[in-house]
DNA sequence: GATGAATGAGTGTTCATTCAT
DNA sequence: TATGAATGAACACTCATTCAT
C-alpha cells in the first residue's frame, strides 16, 4: 500500500518532469499530466497539493541532492580548492546526466520557481550557492586562486555557464556532447581563476 | 500619420518590455498592456499579429542591435582576439545598461522565444552566435587562445555567465553592481581561454 | 458493537453540526467531518446515506424534541393559552441554549433543508406549526387572544421572529443575551395578540 | 452604447435573481446564468468581478432603496412614531412585492452575503437597522411605546418576523396572501410594543 | 465494519483573439 | 484607424460518492 503510493507519487513526478521539459511548466496541463500517468484528473491532488508544489519538489529533489554531494567535497580536507570546484562541477554535470530533462526545467523554469517565492525552496537554493562561493573563498585564502575577482561573481559567472551549457545539450545532445562540455568548463573555470 | 503610428507601435512594446519583465511574458495580459499604454484591447492586433509576435519583435530589435555592433568589431583589423572578445562583452552589456528590463526577459523568455521556433528569430540568433564564435576562432589560430577548448563551447559558455548575471543584476541591482560584474567577467572569460 | 457504532453515528452528528454552524453546509465537506470525527472519509457512509441525510437527521431530531415538548403543553388542561404560548416560546428557547449551534444551523440552513423536499422532515415541521397554531386558536377561542389576527400568519410571525433573534446571539452571544431576547420575545409576542 | 451595456447587465441581474431565488446561490452556476441571459459564459465578467460581487451588488440594489424610503419616513415632522413604524412595515412589503425572488434571497442568502463581510454592504446593512431602532426609540420617548422593550431586540423581531414571513409568502403565495400578512404583520408590531 | 485511494463531473474564472460599429 | 464588447475553450482545483481490499 505504502509502496504503491510511492510508486504512483513517483511516477507522476516523472511524467511531469518529461512534460514541463517539453512544454514548459506554463504550457502543460494538469490533465495532460494525469492522462500520460494514466489516472482521473482529481487524482493528481491525491499526491500533490497543487502544481506549483510539483515543481517545487522537483527543484527541492534536485537541489537537495546535489547540495548534500557538493557540501561533502567543500568540507574535505583531502583536495585542494581547484579540485574542489572541478569536483563541484562533476556533481552538477553527473546529476543532470541521469536527467536531461531535470537540466531543461532546471535552467526554463528557474524564473518561475523564484516567481512562488517558496522558503524552502530559498533555503536549499541559498545553500547551494554558499557551498560554491566557499570554495572560491578558500581558493582565494590560500592564494591558489586570483584575489582580484569576487567571489560571489564569480560564483555566479560558473553557476550560469553550466545552467546554459546544460540547457543547450539537453535540447540537442549530439551537437553539444557532454564530455566535452564538461571539460571545457572546467578547463575555462579554473583558468579563469587560478594564479599561474 | 505613418509617424504616430510607429509611435504608438513603439509604445505598445515599451511598456510591454516592462510588464513582461515584472510578471513574465505567460503572466501578462494583452489587457494589461493596452490599458498601460491607454488604448483599447482590439487596438492591439493593429500594430502586432499577436502577443507571441509582440515578444519575436522584442528579441529582434534585441538581437539585431547586439549582432550589428559586435559584427563590426569582430571584422575590424584593429583589434587583436582578446580586445574583440572584451569589445564584445561590452556590447552586451552596454545593450542591457540602457534598458536593464530587457536583460530579465532576455534570460526569462528565452525558452518562451525558442519554443516559438520563429525562423527570422532564429536567423539572427545563430548570427550572434557566429560572430562570437568568429572571434573565439581568431583568436586560436593567432594562437593567443588555448587550442585545447571547444569554440562552441566556449562561446556558449561566455554567453551563458553574462545572461545569468545580467539576470542577478536585473533583479537587484545593488547587491551586484555592474561595472564590478562587467570587470569580473571580462578578466575571467580572457583569463580562461588565453594562453600564458 | 452496536453501542459503539451508535457512538459514532453520534459523534459525527456532534461534530458536523459544528462545522455547519461555523462554516456553512455547503462549505463543509465530508473529508472536513470526518478528519474531525478521525474516521475515514469512506466510513461516513456507513452511518449516513448522504450528506443531505445528515442534515436532514439533524432537522429531525431538534423538530421532534421540541414538537413533543410543546405537545404536551398544547394538550394540557393545566395551563391558560398564554402562558401556553409562553411555554412554547420557553421550548425553543431551552433547546437552543444547549446547543447554540442548533440556533445557526437551524435559521441559515432553512432553505436548504427546504429544497431537499424528504417527505419525514416536512411531516415533523407541520406538526411543529400546527401545535403552535393550536395554541393560538385555543386563545383566539377563549377570547383571550385578538380575533383579527390570523392564525397561521401569526404562528409565522412569531417562528421568524425567534428565529432570527436566535441567529443574531448564536452569532453574537454578548450583544444579544439570551434572558433579555427571551422575555422582549415573551412580552411582545403576548402583548401582540392579547386583548386587554 | 451605454445604454445597450446597461440594459444587459440589468438583464444579468434579473436572470440572476431569478435563478438564485429557484435554485439558491450555492446551486446556481455562471453557466447556467449565461445561458439564461443567451451570452457566452466569459461575457458574464464583463459586466460583474465575480459571482460574490453580483450577490453583493442585488443587495446594495435592495438594501439602498428600502433605506431611502425609509430614512425619510424616519426623519420626517409629520406622523406619530406608531404611523412611522407601519410606514416602514409598508415600505419593506412594497419592496417584495415588485420582485417575490428578491424575498426569497433576501432571506435564503442573509448568512451566504454575510460570510462575504464586504463593507459597502454592511454599512447599507446597519443603516437599514438604526432606522428602525431609531424609531423604536423616539415611540418610547413620546411615550407612546412600552420602555420595558429592548430596542435593538423589537427592530430584530420585527424585522425576523416579516423576513420569514415574506419568504413563506415568496415560495407559495396562495396560503399567504400579501394583504393578510402585511395588515396581520402591523397590527401584531404596534400592538406588541404600544402602551394601551 | 473500516479504509482511503480513486473518480470525474463540476466550479468560478481568465484571456488571446475577433469583429461589428 | 480605433474601439471594446463578445467569445468560448482552457485552466487549476474541489468534492460527494464508490469500492476493492
Amino acid at each position: 500500500m505504502r509502496y504503491k503510493d510511492l510508486e504512483k507519487q513517483k511516477l507522476i513526478k516523472i511524467k511531469a518532469i518529461s512534460l514541463f521539459a517539453q512544454n514548459g511548466y506554463n504550457n502543460t496541463s494538469i490533465n495532460q499530466i494525469t492522462d500520460t500517468v494514466g489516472i482521473a484528473a482529481g487524482s493528481f491532488y491525491i499526491y500533490y497539493k497543487s502544481k506549483e508544489d510539483l515543481l517545487t519538489e522537483i527543484f527541492i529533489d534536485l537541489w537537495s541532492e546535489i547540495a548534500n554531494k557538493i557540501e561533502d567535497i567543500q568540507k574535505s580536507n583531502k583536495f585542494p580548492p581547484d579540485l574542489k570546484l572541478e569536483g563541484l562541477i562533476d556533481t552538477i554535470f553527473d546529476a543532470f546526466i541521469i536527467n536531461p530533462d531535470l537540466a531543461k526545467i532546471f535552467v526554463n523554469e528557474h524564473s518561475t520557481i523564484m516567481k512562488l517565492g517558496n522558503n524552502k525552496l530559498m533555503k536549499f537554493y541559498k545553500r547551494f550557492l554558499e557551498i560554491g562561493e566557499n570554495i572560491v573563498r578558500e581558493g582565494i585564502d590560500k592564494k591558489i586562486f586570483n584575489n582580484k575577482i569576487s567571489i560571489t561573481v564569480y560564483s555566479s559567472y560558473i553557476f550560469g555557464s553550466i545552467r546554459y551549457l546544460l540547457h543547450l545539450w539537453a535540447e540537442d545532445n549530439n551537437n553539444y556532447p557532454l564530455n566535452l562540455i564538461r571539460e571545457n568548463v572546467k578547463f575555462a573555470s579554473l583558468n579563469g581563476i587560478k594564479n599561474k
